[in-house]
DNA sequence: CGTTCATTTGACACGTGTCAATCCCAGTGG
DNA sequence: CCACTGGGATTGACACGTGTCAAATGAACG
């Protein structure tokens, strides 16, 4: 419910959606992909002319705050409002990222760039600990993550898939050559832990 | 000292600079510019691959903070904790605006709306009450600010000035026909208001 | 009075957007 | 069981916005 505030906080236990800017012309912009585990709404809560919105590509399972509780964390346990803050922090880091993604490379990097993060970022939430991933998003989500235009997007994904770097069909992902991959994403390449994270 | 956690953190209490990211290739993209009365450091506390790094664009007086003290005053002062992570909610928002902008604008909509949020912002920290503002920016600053190369950054600013709707020289920024430039920033016009917001 | 950096301008190349048609597939209803 | 429908994906032709290259001008500074 774009341009209006929601009581509530959420966070992502299960399931995948995205969080975007409508601008006043129809145009969308997708802000960033939302993974189980991200937590929704502090951004959210400022609605202006240009105001966020979330959708869900999947069905979800959410941990549901109230607005008001928020204050009483900052009282009772300022050590999980602490991080709180730095969660904040974190996705404004990479919300910086992708706007210097979106601003400086050329198409076949900013797609690079996209399922390289996004492979990262699943395996952070253990959705995957190989190349592969569950992608439920369609060419127009893609497209309008990287601010292209669709015709666009999807002739570039042929490249990658000729260049047999990625496959991408049945909302799975699958990177087959993350060296290069992760090359023309211009990011270092990080393999696989034999554990999760957390 | 961009890939380097500095142990500070910053409000700026006077001059005007700018948040950046430096790519691995060496393209900037500006992340936001910075007023006074912006609060700096957060972000800048997580250093990856792709860092963010501030410049000073004019002489800056700044109110320094040490990074540690930051879990004391969540521990003392929950309402002031409170209102930071609320600040950087909004500098979240606004990063989200500047993507859309930069992803879906064509370049003299992009430019529009540089200087029309500029000179709102700037109005909110008192620097202006008018249509006229200091802006000691480059074309190289703005043209990294919008995803834009200098040449082409420079053409466009010379059909805004041809139109008539905005003058920039001697960094100074002046807006001369508010309702269309707003208007091609597809932003609503927003009058002076006879005393500051606060 | 040179050096350096910012700005300005023109010519041209190229990446990306737009338009339009087709294909594919899942869902739906007759 | 089979049209029929609608949304996503795919492809080619073409237009246009933006980037790149190069050169000239102007302003600041030692």
């Amino acid at each position: 419910m774009q341009g209006e505030s929601s009581p509530f906080l959420y966070t992502i236990l299960k399931g995948l959606g995205l969080r975007s800017v409508v601008l006043p012309d129809g145009q969308r912009q997708v802000v960033s992909l939302l993974f189980p585990g991200d937590f929704i709404g502090l951004q959210s809560g400022l609605m202006t002319e240009m105001g966020h919105s979330i959708e869900a590509t999947t069905d979800m399972v959410l941990c549901v705050f109230e607005r008001g509780d928020l204050f009483n964390l900052f009282n009772d346990h300022p050590d999980r409002a602490y991080d709180l803050t730095w969660l904040a922090a974190i996705s404004e880091h990479f919300l910086g990222e992708a706007l210097a993604v979106v601003g400086q490379r050329d198409a076949i990097s900013r797609m690079a760039w996209a399922f390289a993060r996004s492979l990262q970022y699943g395996r952070s939430r253990g959705l995957t600990t190989g190349w592969d991933m569950h992608f439920p998003f369609t060419q127009r989500d893609l497209a309008d993550t990287l601010g292209l235009s669709l015709v666009h997007t999807n002739k570039t994904l042929a490249r990658l898939r000729t260049l047999g770097l990625v496959e991408w069909s049945q909302d799975r992902l699958t990177i087959l050559d993350p060296a290069r991959l992760f090359a023309i994403a211009e990011l270092p390449l990080e393999m696989p832990k034999k554990r999760p994270l957390f």
